[in-house]
DNA sequence: TATGAATGAGAATTCATTCAT
DNA sequence: TATGAATGAATTCTCATTCAT
């Protein structure tokens, strides 16, 4: 049975490198992309350090795809949610209640794209800003809607997302390094929907 | 003739040590704690490498010590910005003023402060959640006044201060990496205004 | 094939990491701590750079671990011949035969004890002068029992002990420094032995 | 009165030279040569560095000078003693006289000899064992000439020279470093000829 | 003469990467 | 596949030495 054995190994194959990469977002989101070393990853995950090279050709390169993808993630995760409802205030709340889910159960997820790549190599600069871009264009997309229907105020809303994106990060920073931040999990998400509301200018019909 | 002291060679030493801090704060600025090598300092500073050890103890002291003074700098002016008006409306338009203010004569001075010391090496890691958590602190002082005059809506006053002092630098980021940003300035600073009072729940009178 | 580990890889390892330490010795030996470098070192090994701090953590911690295990191994031997005879002219003749002995098949030994801690290094100095104080005090002891047992003639026995020590170290650097000293071995054990009675006062039955 | 005022001149410089050197001095016999800076040494003496450079050409050149000039001094020293007296067993005594002496006076000058070159650079190598070479010739003159006039039994003098001056310079080095070494001149001086006596075989008429 | 700012070669150490097993 | 010994370029930092003032 060839086929099964192939697919075995391919799990397994798969099933490792899921681990390996899981320790790198870890270490790197913990470090940032200078500090963490192959050597932190590899002991991360356990394995040996040539196994680290047998999977991915360098720490770079398994950076960007993991900032790339944590990225995508991330967006996407956004986007669905801004997208499974139709009134401003919906959108708005189901997309901060994804975050903080994102947040709380993949808390390496949010602190790569967030500290990991900043001041590095060029590539990963761009990349970096590259993801802040599209964020910023997500929330600035979902306001013009908003604007064109009337739920909020005229402004830049260019200026107003790029302010949602990093207001929202902060708090999810100071969020995070709160010791009990599982039991505000709630009140955090109520006072950050009230913050995005009123920092759009929402208008309560 | 033994060597003039005190005269013109103490102020040129003074000078050049001013020279070199500049160099430092833009190439940290620019590449971050860590990316930021000696050779890329005293590169930028036009000296050679014996130079860089001659002035300052080592990098890291030089890092923490440009790192301190420069979110002194920036907490005083916010401070007196703040302190200068009574209302708050007009506080905050003063605060906005000043830090665009900073951002434009001194862009590295605030690239230092949001990007300088993210990634490991604990001591900077602290200085770093040190100067945040004071910069929130102040907004937050702000708004508990505010709230207490009845200037702005119930709220979580922490909350609102941690997504003001993230959405600012965010706005912030965003317009220093702007081509055309000394065009945009009288604008950026009205749009920051309404963004910050909207966000913080602002009553118009 | 899963790297066989526990094989004879462990001894290859553990063979070159005997290799680099006797080249250390060797190197430490002749140039001292200070002037000793990693780079000398490594190509007395004939290894990379890296090599060595594979190995060892540090220059100045290979450095003690030589020293004192060097210093253990000649204060054992000296102290096993002393205890192996019983009148003070046997223990001293037994003495100065292991002394040169281990002088002829591993001079880098003696020369590591003798010059390779000198000079600064606070740590080393210190290490230096307890290897030093334990050397005299074995030749205290020795020479008190004797006292004891009239073998020799009353005396400050601290003082003849540095007087041995050191006597016997010069006429030993010197001996070899010599270009024939293989041939000379037996005539140098027999006047050490000639010195060392006569210095401490032996009194012939 | 050019001539006086060159004189002066000539005084004054010559002082500082001095003052400069005795500051080596210490300098060099407390750490070495590899661990004493040229910083450390002007810092002793209380001028600037470039002071150094008008006085002296380079760092290894001053110290030959001083090893040299010490070394001679300490050779010249000892000649003097011996030769003052006639019978073996004065000669030893003015010898060691002469050496507490000095090392009580300048203990500077002996540690240099001790300590100062050991494991650095060929040339100082070279000179240190110059010096040692002469010291024991020195000794072995005396003990010949002893031997001649059957004041010593019948011995291979060249080891009891290397015996003597290693056995006299560990002595030294233990006393100067007992806290109250003040007190114990004397009675140190008595052991040592004492040791010097007995390790020469001197036939007490 | 005297000063000390400036230099840069060289030392110790780190770490991404390779490769024989 | 997996391992970890081995490598060496790059980094931080020291220190002898030079030179304009």
């Amino acid at each position: 049975m060839p086929y099964r054995s192939t697919e075995n190994t391919r799990r397994k194959k798969d099933a490792k490198r899921t681990a390996m990469m899981q320790a790198a977002v870890r270490v790197f989101a913990q470090k940032g992309y200078h500090a963490a070393t192959v050597r932190d990853i590899v002991a991360e995950a356990d394995v040996a350090i040539g196994t680290f090279y047998f999977y991915f050709p360098d720490k770079e390169t398994l950076f960007n795809h993991l900032f790339e993808e944590t990225a995508t993630f991330m967006l996407q995760t956004l986007e669905q949610a801004l997208n499974s409802r139709t009134t401003f205030a919906a959108k708005l709340e189901a997309a901060v209640q994804a975050y903080v889910n994102i947040a709380f159960y993949e808390p390496a997820v949010v602190q790569l794209l967030l500290i990991g790549g900043v001041g590095s190599v060029p590539a990963l600069v761009e990349r970096r800003s590259g993801y802040r871009e599209k964020l910023i264009r997500t929330w600035q997309r979902t306001l013009a809607t908003a604007l064109e229907h009337q739920e909020i105020m005229p402004q830049n809303v260019r200026r107003t997302a790029e302010g949602l994106a990093g207001g929202f990060d902060e708090i999810m920073l100071n969020l995070l390094s709160l010791p009990g931040k599982e039991h505000e999990g709630q009140e955090a998400i109520s006072d950050m929907i009230q913050f995005g509301l009123r920092a759009s200018g929402y208008i309560y019909a």
